[in-house]
DNA sequence: TGACTGGTTCAAGACTCATTGAACTGAGCC
DNA sequence: GGCTCAGTTCAATGAGTCTTGAACCAGTCA
């Protein structure tokens, strides 16, 4: 369960951002989360597994593949964590 | 004017998030922040700059002062920097 | 079994950014 | 003018983080 600062550090980076913004549409395999974040394969293994430590995501594999999805409250813990909301 | 995820940057930082969250409830004077941000003045000085330069605060001499402001809008400029807010 | 695909992990290099210390500006006061 | 106070700017260091390449695991199919 990490700070407010960490929640917000974890979503302050140009690939991540764009995982959870392509994650708020429903859940996706990593490969087609790739085709709209063009890096290589282990490098978005890296973040996404930043937004796991997080918290913010949540991985389950389907057969070949692994599907990411939002966290339930992924949304709601971001808002609370903008300096200014209480909790 | 910076990118939603610049915006992030800017606050995802121990001394910034909590520099904003004094600023919350009103403008403080510099050597007021400090009182809750123990940190050294010149670093104080950098983040503020830092923030000023993501328009999230504002800055007006006053006197030998400092006072430091946030930003209209700031707020909502936060809330719609995170993914899943639109536009 | 062997080969292939989808993802992950590991170690090392490159790079950004927070931090430090010293020098500097601007305003008020003697 | 000279001094002090409140903040800022500058150059340099250090720590952390992003990126890269290679090796590795899990699952499917021939």
């Amino acid at each position: 369960m990490p700070s407010s600062v960490g929640l917000l550090q974890a979503v302050a980076d140009p690939v991540r951002w764009t995982v959870m913004q392509s994650l708020v549409d429903g859940p996706r395999c990593v490969c087609t989360i790739q085709e709209q974040v063009p890096v290589a394969p282990n490098l978005l293994s890296y973040h996404l597994r930043v937004l796991r430590d997080a918290g913010l995501v949540t991985a389950s594999r389907r057969g070949r593949w692994v599907d990411y999805a939002l966290a339930t409250d992924a949304m709601h813990r971001l808002r609370a964590a903008l300096p200014g909301d209480v909790g």
